[in-house]
DNA sequence: GTTATAATGATAATAGTTATCAATAAGAAT
DNA sequence: ATTCTTATTGATAACTATTATCATTATAAC
């Protein structure tokens, strides 16, 4: 279901999202939607970000580096190194059972679930080596 | 190692954490803070909570409903339920077991592992049927 | 092409947190 | 116990990130 009108603005962000890879922020996805636009307003970024939200087209990534933005929707998790600062995606097939496991020991109902290690990444861990 | 000298005030934010058994925010405490010592300032408030954070006698938890602080430091998730707000302790005896895993498959090194379920508690669970 | 109105860009407002600074008080030295 | 040094405090200003406001523009239905 789509609600709302379709923009260039709107369009023009998501685009940007799904090309940047490195799970980008907020002035990061300014940044880049400026250099095709520059008439792009603050406010609209900030808007079409929390509308891609609500759809569950995105997803919002909270670590010490501030808030960050996931075009991949598939269920992972992540690690931020404390390194060189960037965020791995961490995919598990076990990730299904661990919620299951906590539903059924305490009786919940779990809808989503966030993991977010910190640590080193595999790439500052060779060059400590 | 305590560094710094130990005041009433964060004698008194440390006292008030450990009796708040529901993950309080940052104005639940200083609400609670301002009952026992009405002349505390707002200010201090944050900087002892930032003091305890960096000391690790805290932790911090980012929810929906915005942040609060955990004086469990021993390692356990959270769930945070969608009908009444309240933070759940989730504790996993395989908590260990799922960074290991993690640590091997990717050849990182993990310090810390964050966990938020976002569900429907027990409680209201409960309720619904 | 008209029309209704959702979305935009610019900017003001708000919320949450940190920085500043003179006054105070903790804890060491005497 | 008194003095001294300076970390900490309370009050408030400053700052940052995000949302609200509003006149204007542009989408999409008619």
């Amino acid at each position: 279901m789509e609600l709302g009108r379709n923009t260039k603005q709107k369009q023009l962000i998501l685009e940007v999202i799904k090309k940047e890879k490195n799970h980008p922020t907020i002035s990061d996805l300014y940044e880049e939607v400026l250099k095709i636009d520059p008439s792009i307003g603050q406010a609209t970024v900030y808007r079409n970000v929390n509308k891609l939200l609500d759809e569950g087209k995105i997803k919002r990534i909270i670590t010490d580096s501030g808030i960050r933005y996931d075009c991949d929707c598939n269920n992972h998790y992540h690690l931020e190194c404390s390194k060189c600062g960037r965020i791995m995606d961490i995919y598990d097939d076990k990730y299904m059972k661990l919620t299951r496991r906590m539903e059924e020991e305490y009786s919940v109902k779990i809808d989503d679930c966030t993991v977010l290690f910190k640590g080193i990444c595999d790439k500052c861990l060779k060059y400590e080596k």
